[in-house]
DNA sequence: GTTATTATAGATTCACAATATCTTTAATTA
DNA sequence: TAATTAAAGATATTGTGAATCTATAATAAC
């Protein structure tokens, strides 16, 4: 019951680059990196991965970088977290009890209060 | 991002009690586990951490096994979570950016909503 | 008391996924 | 062409949940 490292990694990246008008420039993985300390090449994977869901842009060569889009401030915290661990749900029921367990009806009506409020976040929140 | 086993089995080991009135008979785990189809030691393991908790109690010997406790009805999910995966929070920041850090308290709000729900639930309602 | 039954504890193994590194390739700029 | 940077692939590392096995302790029935 934990979210996964790199959904932070890929959060704290996002508040550097929104930090750093990162809008209008672009910002090399080094730099993220160094400032997270933290992997290069494993934080690129990450990123990668929001470049992949259209969140972020990336250009190679030299002054490539990542670089926000400029709907940035309308992305929400829930869209980070599936881009980055996917949409696996919390509660994963290892009995198929069908469609009237209780359990499982409890379980998704609290996660989903948990959803909901990742929904209601956006980045605009973090500046 | 995911709850564990042993607590989906906690869940449905309890379910199992509460509707074989276990608040006046006792069950042993062979009969829980074998209801379940999982490994009996290790449901045992599972309930051991209920039995400390106090949610339930146990009894060795013959005619022995599994009872729920007088007070059943009044334990919430949340309980049962926490007893079996520990407090744990959902989101460890590796960044210690203090007090102020905004990621930290979004997804702070975001968890608590869904501690509410499972604190606002209790095994009554699976009844 | 003896035997059968049951939970608990400890040690250990297993399996898998997250995390991380290394290396190569492709793209872009100067 | 040379330098810089992201992406991709392969692989290693690690952590930990899940599970098993064995031994021990407690209890009931006889």
């Amino acid at each position: 019951m934990k979210f996964s490292k790199a959904t932070d990694y890929a959060l704290h990246a996002l508040l550097y680059l929104i930090m750093h008008n990162a809008d209008t420039q672009r910002v090399p993985v080094q730099e993220l990196a160094s400032s997270l300390d933290v992997s290069a090449t494993y934080l690129s994977k990450v990123l990668t991965r929001l470049v992949k869901a259209n969140y972020i842009t990336a250009s190679s060569g030299a002054k490539g970088g990542y670089q926000l889009r400029k709907n940035w401030e309308a992305i929400t915290i829930y869209d980070i977290v599936v881009a980055i661990d996917g949409e696996q749900t919390l509660f994963e029921d290892s009995f198929d009890h069908g469609e009237g367990c209780k359990i499982q009806a409890l379980m998704q009506e609290a996660e989903n209060n948990l959803l909901h409020s990742l929904k209601s976040k956006s980045l605009k929140d973090l500046t």
